[in-house]
DNA sequence: ATTATCTATAGATCTATAGATAATGC
DNA sequence: ATTATCTATAGATCTATAGATAATGC
């Protein structure tokens, strides 16, 4: 016994697989008009039709592609996921790291993650937009923390010798808390209200490890960031 | 000459001032009811059947009270901004410090955030979605921002000698954006999902005091927090 | 022949008002 | 007499579909 297909590859995506280059071409498009305008207005406040039209496409095709508004923050938090696993489970290999102090291991971290947030500021900030609505995505996006999270507390707690700190773990779990605080704050004031933390990339890089460093009481990074 | 007032109080709250003891009442219970909804759903996900519905009262009631949805969000801001600018401008007080170090205004600062988030966290976070979406709102709140910004930034300037950075102005405002965003982090992870920080109130008010002398390089505060 | 796209629009949802009824306090 | 409240509903907006037309590739 086979389970009837619906016209929708998962159940939870319900984004149509397309069988002619026109239809990809199409849907890619969609997507990113979505994810733009995810990331500027907010889920909420964009229509379908804001979409097709920045698609420079229309409100039936969109709904040939997608079954409705959630089937695209599905679609786009899929790309968003994908994207981020690969490269944090890049990140975080032990291997990559043999012979790396504590502050290489941060520096370089919050240096990969300023440099990433610039180069695709909406696809990040749409991700976090879209995880803020929905519960399921939220789970699915604390999962990715989770990874990251736990990959960064391996590879600290293995130089724990280093941590001059009563408590390493408690220590570790901050430096972490915090980090992942400053990253997202610093991605979130840039794009709506100027603010008031360091003004230059490289200032807030060099702060940032400065301070986990010092907090965790380890020599700071043999160099500067390359 | 005098300007024509119009049945509005002023024209961006465009909420009537009530003339009986049950008419305040209503209002009361409808800000009571938009502020809980806004924090919970947000605003966009939450319509005015339901704040009149939780707050006992009736979509006709509303309307009577306050012009549309957003004038609800501005009176909101007003009760919000008020109470925070006057405790801001309390505990920023230089009179208010005479004697004590970096550490101890910075203990008590992050100790009074905390408390306070716990006591009201609808109103801080109904006040974080409100001013995330209205432009106009998100200005105000900048300004309250730059504000204790200013405050605290003076109270620990005028202490810069005890601070061991090469860049004591630098190193300040590092202070007050690391600050901002781990007690925002606190405030809306607690709200939505589980996280990683530190589970208590008292780890994370005793490592972020930890993590901000160790950066600045500034004696531990003389006691714990009281 | 099949798949993709478009225009037009029905249906659902929410906002905001009109008009009738009830409560207040001078 | 004035102010506040309620119910019912018109009007606006958005979602999602139907049905007709155009493009694709076997």
């Amino acid at each position: 016994m086979s389970v009837r297909k619906s016209r929708w590859t998962a159940d939870l995506g319900h984004v149509r697989p397309g069988q002619q280059t026109r239809s990809q071409r199409t849907q890619a498009a969609l997507l990113d008009a979505a994810e733009e305008l995810f990331a500027d207005r907010g889920v909420d406040a964009t229509t379908i039709a804001d979409i097709a039209e920045r698609a420079g496409s229309s409100v039936g095709s969109f709904y040939h592609h997608f079954r409705d508004k959630s089937a695209v923050q599905y679609a786009l938090f899929d790309r968003f996921v994908a994207e981020a696993e690969r490269t944090t489970l890049d990140a975080i290999a032990p291997e990559r790291w043999e012979g790396a102090s504590i502050a290489d291991i941060l520096q370089s971290y919050v240096q990969f993650a300023v440099i990433s947030d610039r180069e695709q500021p909406a696809v990040k900030r749409a991700g976090l937009e879209v995880a803020r609505t929905d519960t399921e995505l939220g789970a699915r996006f604390d999962k990715l923390s989770a990874m990251l999270d736990q990959g960064l507390r391996d590879l600290l707690i293995a130089r724990r010798s280093e941590i001059g700190h009563a408590d390493p773990e408690l220590a570790v779990t901050y430096v972490l808390h915090m980090l992942a605080a400053v990253l997202r704050a610093r991605l979130q004031y840039d794009s709506t209200h100027t603010r008031y933390g360091p003004r230059s990339d490289d200032d807030f890089v060099e702060e940032t490890t400065r301070a986990v460093c010092r907090y965790l009481d380890v020599p700071p990074p043999t160099g500067p960031p390359e």
